[in-house]
RNA sequence: GUGAGUGUAGCCUAGUGGUUAAGGCGCCAGGUUGUGGCCCUGGAGAUCGAGGGUUCAAAUCCCUCCACUCACCCCA
């Protein structure tokens, strides 16, 4: 083979669109329901908003990003997650002068260096969606819940919604010296990796999978428990509101998230089933950003969900797609004259706004009405010598194997 | 970046040292003179992932590389 699609990227072809357009048809669907409004930022972007934002220290921007420089010399990285471009583009047009909350969502392929494996890739697509400017409690639970709700419209089934509060700039850095504390009695008990950690990214210890990882991190202070009295209203206040919608949440102490903006709330949505990279989807606040970013202090919270897992796990659990229609007439036609009549008659049909597939010339119709099987047409339109000269066509129903005679002025009628 | 497994037509698989690499699905054609699905018959389609080595002889054994899969790391 000469030519492969890159490491960790596919091609989506035709008999996976189904998924795809299903998908984004739940998309449209559910931001229009919570009123978030579409935007679309550039596939690539300087690429220091992304090590500022998403946390130098974060793998994401030490080893993962596809960074290069173009022939102007600038560094541009090709996006590695969707909330850094949605806040730059929130600072840039001025959004603060909007009404608040200022609400967005994306639909955008996502870059990362990594190696790939189950529901992993170097190009995938997320979807997410921000909201700007308010810090209430109840925005966390609409958050929430129109991701819950998302999930649950799309057919997927057996999901555990886990939630946590991080506290914010004013009460983390405590917590993070308690744990220090905590862990650093430990060090000889640690995986390697851990150690690492350690010294990195402390909460990140929190979610080790070893077992003997675990059993430490069972032990050690919970981040809940550090919460400054205004973080501990917000998540108590988040909690009841979860409540009051029925959404079947757990507080998990040991959740913690990948990139370094977020503040209070984190949460994340599996699978019941444990397996590799499960995650569906996950969001959080991030109430410093925005600032971070050179914008005015502006309170915000997100959620983004990977495409191609939920695509895996839509088959996984066996949830039936409705099927992208199919054409609805196929053009058969017998001998030259009758094929010179059967572009002018399918351009006709298309113009009125019939869908036609036009069978490839020269075969028999045998061959034809095959192709109009596999196509799934409702009808297919058969004319030869007789029909040119009498004006008029057949018109075969493919299910029922009925055919009549058509005259062509009346052909538009019987169809639609 | 680390570890393990796997690479045979578009897809799934048989073949583990000995003629022209086998089967199923799919595709194409024929079985009707102008009629699909089922059935029957035939056909096209494979430098056996790539390169090197061992051997009289390699899809089969060895080495290197590449890709895929799975796990770790991390994340969606």
């Amino acid at each position: 083979m000469l030519y492969q699609a890159p490491r960790g990227t596919s091609d989506i072809l035709p008999d996976e669109q189904v998924y795809w357009y299903y998908i984004k048809q739940q998309v449209a669907d559910s931001c229009q329901r919570y009123g978030y409004q579409r935007i679309d930022t550039p596939l690539f972007e300087d690429s220091r908003l992304f090590s500022r934002s998403v946390g130098e220290e974060t793998d994401i921007v030490d080893k993962e990003m596809y960074t290069f420089k173009d022939k102007g010399g600038n560094q541009l990285t090709l996006r590695p997650e969707g909330t850094a471009s949605v806040c730059r583009a929130y600072v840039e047009h001025g959004m603060y002068n909007l009404p608040q909350p200022v609400k967005l969502y994306y639909l955008a392929p996502i870059f990362r260096y990594e190696r790939p494996q189950a529901g992993r890739f170097r190009q995938h697509y997320q979807f997410g969606y921000e909201a700007f400017g308010d810090d209430d409690s109840s925005l966390d639970a609409e958050v929430i819940d129109m991701a819950w709700q998302f999930f649950r419209a799309l057919g997927l089934n057996s999901l555990l919604l886990k939630l946590n509060s991080i506290g914010c700039k004013e009460c983390r850095p405590n917590y993070l010296a308690v744990l220090r504390d905590y862990y650093t009695k430990h060090t000889g008990e640690l995986c390697p990796d851990c150690k690492a950690r350690l010294a990195r990214n402390p909460l990140r210890l929190l979610d080790c999978k070893r077992p003997s990882c675990q059993q430490i991190a069972r032990l050690a202070p919970k981040s809940v428990n550090y919460l400054c009295p205004q973080c501990e209203a917000h998540f108590s206040q988040l909690k009841k509101h979860l409540g009051r919608l029925g959404l079947p949440f757990t507080v998990d102490n040991y959740l913690v998230r990948g990139l370094d903006y977020y503040t209070r709330t984190v949460f994340e949505i599996q699978p019941e089933v444990e397996g590799g990279q499960s995650t569906l989807g996950g969001g959080g606040r991030y109430d410093s950003l925005i600032e971070e970013l050179g914008g005015s202090p502006t309170p915000a919270i997100g959620f983004a969900a990977g495409i191609e897992r939920i695509i895996l796990n839509l088959k996984r659990q066996g949830v039936v797609i409705p099927p992208l229609p199919k054409p609805k007439v196929c053009m058969a036609h017998i001998g030259d004259i009758a094929a010179e009549e059967a572009i002018r008659l399918a351009a006709t049909l298309r113009r009125a706004g019939i869908s036609v597939v036009a069978t490839s010339s020269g075969k028999s119709l045998k061959a034809q009405l095959r192709q109009a099987n596999t196509l799934q047409v409702s009808y297919t339109i058969i004319i030869g010598k007789q029909e040119v000269e009498a004006g008029t066509v057949v018109l075969r129903d493919m299910a029922t194997s009925e055919q009549q005679i058509v005259p062509v002025d009346q052909l538009l009628e019987q169809l639609s």
